[in-house]
DNA sequence: ACATTAGCGGAGGTAGCCTCCACTTCGCAA
DNA sequence: TTGCGAAGTGGAGGCTACCTCCGCTAATGT
């Protein structure tokens, strides 16, 4: 349900035609794969060559680097942020350190997407709205149930995890330890 | 007395003729500039000339970009190392969240710097080593005073407050929140 | 079957990176 | 002071990536 925002957002940036339907998705990709081995500085030309397109038809589908990187990792945010759905079950504030464990999990392994944090782009807005959405829920039951402090706002939680998480750590163990650190931050005393 | 480790090591760096030497403290002036400008990622024949030198000569100097801008920016670490000296008089916990506040303040001006973190260069290692032999007096004296957790290493604080302060914020006001926030999950309960 | 037009793709201009080496200049020692 | 060897210079040139532009190609719908 959360998805189809999001997929409307890529449909309308979807050609109509097929060959050129066929072309976008190739580049898409053709990004995934060149994004996943060289990180977001990957060449344009190589992943215009990788999808066997001319670099003007990537420049016509994706007039700068960053909406391909969108485009490349829409279903993953979109995956991210409908976790909540699964954690109704848990105890209060287990579940909200639960959702931001994940969301911290996915941002330290793509740090492209915090960049995008602040970035106004109509899709990168979107995302934004699907995690606050998926995650206001869950910060206000933990605050009613007094876990949480009061004057926590779920946009405060989301940027103090997704900092920890994306800076360097030695060792994921020392990040997850950290982490949890942070979240600790947010209990009410 | 913290600094002069590091002059040392700017000075092994400085070539002895006195031509040379003029070179290469106009391409640290020039780098400044340049970095405060454009970012990390001003363009290095700019640099060059700015500095009235070809670009040969800055290579030689500086081999690698990173190896600019540590020189360049080597001073200003070393201050906010040195910054402990001046906290021995607070209260044990304050004293430690006001070294890693001014911390926090500077890495969100030079995020360069908090991609050092992790990378093995001499001058980096050096700084580092500073910047921990700095706060890790602060942060024991704060656990010995009972006020901090006693699980916590200098490292993991660091980590948590450079993360933090990384990433991008709407507003100044909502960054020293979050911060705040975040040195609360060092306290002990 | 054909006209329309969306879409293609690569040549080419721009800019930055970095190497290499013929030349210049410094500073020491006589 | 002068001369000479070592230290240092700097920019031409090869490379790679970015991005624009426009003559050509072929999908679509009538």
């Amino acid at each position: 349900m959360t998805d189809q925002a999001l997929s409307a957002l890529l449909d309308a940036r979807r050609p109509t035609r097929a060959d050129a339907r066929r072309n976008f998705d190739a580049l898409v990709v053709a990004g995934k794969e060149a994004f996943a081995e060289h990180g977001v500085d990957a060449s344009l030309e190589d992943i215009a060559r990788r999808a066997g397109v001319g670099i003007g038809t990537l420049y016509r589908n994706f007039p700068t680097r960053d909406a391909l990187v969108e485009a490349v990792y829409l279903d993953e945010v979109a995956a991210v942020a409908s976790f909540g759905d699964e954690l109704e079950a848990r105890e209060p504030f287990e579940a909200l350190a639960a959702w931001l464990r994940r969301f911290a999990d996915y941002a330290s392994r793509k740090k492209v997407l915090l960049d995008g944090l602040n970035r106004d782009s109509e899709l990168l807005q979107t995302c934004r709205t699907l995690m606050y959405r998926s995650g206001e829920p869950l910060l206000e039951r933990a605050q009613a149930a007094g876990a949480v402090r009061s004057d926590v706002a779920i946009d405060d939680a989301i940027r103090l995890v997704a900092g920890v998480a994306g800076v360097a750590f030695p060792s994921e163990e020392q990040r997850e330890r950290v982490v949890d650190l942070a979240l600790d931050g947010l209990r009410a005393r």
